[in-house]
DNA sequence: TTGAAAGCGCTAACAA
DNA sequence: TTGTTAGCGCTTTCAA
């Protein structure tokens, strides 16, 4: 036997079996036992399987570290993991971690999290990075004026960003989003559809490209249906009262039959007023969200939501992010996905 | 200069500044830089001040697959990262995430997710361990009977869980968990102190060991004051539509003026039952969930809710995995913390 | 207090 | 198709 004693069928040994142990057992060099986990194709069939066995007899299993050393790789993928913010109904950082773990283990990667210093938006980053703790970075809040993807940039770490870089004209990084203009054009027509012609918006406000974004989407279909805008938008903070107020103010001055919204805590400020006006949700006044979160699922009528496509999102950012690792040349900066509409009483 | 070139104010060089770099540039040995990084009491101050600028202008940062080799440690945590109930209020895991991460990059860990496959709950878990990616797991999906806790166990690799081994007598493993009942003692006492006494239960079905336990809080509590339970107690599926079917049962057979809820989806049911039937949360009928969701929070009256700390959670396991990673002695098998209750306009 | 030697387990490069 | 050699960057052990 190797230097450690890997009896068949006892626990787990004080150490685990190496590449030298599987080697000696199958009669065989290291290399090729290291080629039969990596390069099958390059041993002879009988070779392989005699090969294979003794791996799987001793529960033998390639040691990250030293693979990692020697490759100069982690298969780790990185993400600032920022804590949800409470009082809102936003979600959409949870759900998309859970479809990067599942696309990045498809492409044999894990995820590893590390927290948000909010006082220094780089630090983290700097340190996996320089500890080549992992291969690459995908960044998420980008509207911050992407202070992360600049640096990396300049560092030279590969990432992929989900969000656009809006602002920023020299931005050379590549970026996965959804076009969120989209999101609100499918809302505003399924409404327009629904037989509304007096529908308002209730977005963010100005600085927040993402807001503008969304808000266009609404904005270019009433127009290209000959429908009036005046007095019928506004922009607040995205917390539920100033959404509530919003939609009190709007349904006093402008008489909406339909509210837009830029956020589902937005939507449930809507719908606070209408509860407290005794209008029905979805039938004297109709209600569309945006992000199609828990609060829009559960709510006792149901919030119709722009639903935007994480699971491939985080496909398209996990393929990027291989080509990028692989030195392959990415052919296109950045993939707008379409988000689709998850239809509910409150419309 | 070392082997690679590490020009100061230049962009990130094609390999990160070794062990061996500092040293050379520093005129000490390698060791010592080590030791500048691990041990500094082991210098003499002027040595160290020295190593440790040189380490300042290299951007020195040690090499993880390295240390990782040699110490035969990743400082990661494994956490299976099982998918977001869509249609439920439930959100537990994401904000444990969060605090995990937290408080882990505290004790210099990092956390790795791995996703979870239904079919097989222990793989993921045997890759990671016995190829040593991972010094430890979070197991946090305890109440399947355990199928994680028991082959770790038996593999002999660290773990702590979150959530008591309810049934199983010989597990011997070390745990975290929040205390249900008192959850649901809070809650109730609430209830009672505001003047209710005809309070009723909707929880999860009785094959739920944690169901069953925030089952006996109100239980306990109604007795403890002498108020009635017969009749008052529903067993449903953690659905939003089957906490308002129980609601409108209970209301019509037993009329209570009270609710405490076995989740913040039930609670969301019981809401809608009182909407469709013009009472007002609150004042006609009082309700209390469980977890304070995002959903109790941004919902229009303000859902009251039974609060876990998280946190607290997340601290007491990464303290209890430190113990167990440097072989202390684990004084306490399992560690059970209080919730909290968060009381808005609900009740 | 500092330095030298050895080796963790793996794979790239090359030789047979 | 398989084997040999070397070395990734670090820390442990021991010597000076």
């Amino acid at each position: 036997m190797g230097r450690s004693d890997h009896r068949l069928g006892s626990q787990l040994p004080v150490t685990p079996p190496t590449l030298a142990d599987v080697a000696e057992r199958a009669g065989v060099s290291r290399q090729t036992v290291s080629n039969a986990v990596n390069n099958p194709d390059l041993l002879r069939p009988d070779t392989l399987e005699r090969v294979r066995q003794t791996i799987a007899e001793l529960g033998y299993s390639p040691n990250r570290a030293a693979r990692n050393l020697r490759t100069r790789t982690s298969s780790l993928i990185g993400l600032r993991f920022t804590p949800v913010q409470e009082g809102t109904a936003n979600a959409t950082m949870d759900r998309f971690v859970h479809s990067l773990v599942e696309a990045s283990e498809e492409a044999g990667y894990h995820v590893l999290l590390f927290p948000a210093d909010d006082d220094d938006p780089i630090s983290g980053y700097d340190n996996l990075i320089s500890s080549t703790a992992v291969d690459a970075f995908v960044v998420t809040d980008t509207y911050l004026g992407n202070p992360q993807a600049t640096w990396l940039s300049r560092q030279r770490a590969p990432f992929v960003a989900f969000g656009r870089p809006w602002d920023d004209d020299v931005a050379r990084h590549v970026w996965v989003d959804v076009d969120g203009a989209a999101g609100t054009r499918l809302a505003t027509q399924h409404l327009i559809d629904r037989g509304h012609t007096r529908i308002a918006w209730i977005g963010w406000r100005k600085d927040s490209p993402i807001g503008e974004d969304r808000r266009a989407g609404w904005l270019s279909t009433m127009h290209a249906n000959g429908l009036p805008t005046t007095g019928l938008a506004s922009r607040v903070e995205d917390v539920v009262h100033s959404g509530a107020e919003a939609a009190a103010v709007l349904l006093d001055e402008s008489r909406p039959t339909a509210f837009v919204c830029a956020s589902d805590t937005l939507a449930m400020g809507v719908l606070h007023t209408l509860w407290i006006r005794q209008l029905a949700p979805g039938r004297d006044v109709a209600v569309v969200g945006f992000d199609d979160s828990q609060v829009a699922q559960v709510y006792p009528v149901g919030l119709t939501s722009v639903r935007q496509p994480l699971e491939d999102v985080a496909v398209e950012i996990v393929r990027t992010l291989r080509a990028l690792l692989s030195h392959q040349q990415v052919e296109t900066r950045g993939v707008l996905l379409e988000p689709t509409l998850t239809i509910r009483q409150s419309s």
